[in-house]
DNA sequence: TCGTAATATTGCAATATTACGATAATATTG
DNA sequence: CAATATTATCGTAATATTGCAATATTACGA
């Protein structure tokens, strides 16, 4: 079917799934990483560092955004994009949070 | 095209998404939840408790397992599945490890 | 060895993801 | 306003993922 039975599960579960998915993609990886190098970073810059293309590379900062991990503002002609340290550091803990809980009461 | 570009990233990013993508999948988390409070667990077990049929959570397992975290050994009839708590504690130094060192650059 | 129970594998359908070129939208500069 | 630069969106192709039914395999007990 190709389509997840999230409705089966717990929201708790089902957040951490989420969450583990916008770190599932190496490009989104490398994409936080090369913001969080630059304290702000320019898409074209994102394009020319990682070997993506432009659509591409913006589809990505797409799913990131939409989890709620930029911060973007305007600055001169290109968008200034900065890592929302709120949310990172809740998807820190929330992951965290299933390997300590998991592994406590295992055998 | 479907295929991520793994070869234009560094091996510390890739692992990460690679053990990221286990945790991607409510149904991933759910099993490793289920397992590590049971001890040990039948495969059986899980279909009954997860809402999915017998195939896909042996497929799920067999995920997990392809990722070293579990020890699978025989009792009686059934496959006895226990976590491996070194790959599951090196799994999460290893994203904790990503959260830190972002974070510590960052703006 | 035969039957049974448990798990794995296979094949398939449906959907999701990834990637990119083309193009649109937006903002800045002249 | 026109030209330019930058980012977003659209359409599309290729591949991956998810889920299940059917079947195969494996291990055990009679």
């Amino acid at each position: 079917m190709g389509v997840t039975k999230r409705f089966i599960h717990s929201d708790y579960i089902n957040e951490i799934a989420q969450v583990a998915k916008v770190f599932s993609h190496p490009a989104r990886l490398a994409i936080l990483k090369h913001i969080s190098e630059q304290e702000s970073c320019i898409c074209n810059d994102l394009v020319d560092e990682i070997g993506l293309s432009q659509a591409t590379i913006s589809q990505h900062l797409t799913v990131i955004a939409d989890a709620g991990l930029l911060k973007g503002t305007f600055k001169g002609k290109a968008k200034c994009y900065c890592i929302n340290l709120e949310t990172f550091e809740h998807f820190r803990v929330l992951l965290n949070s299933f390997f300590v809980t998991t592994k406590l009461k295992c055998c």
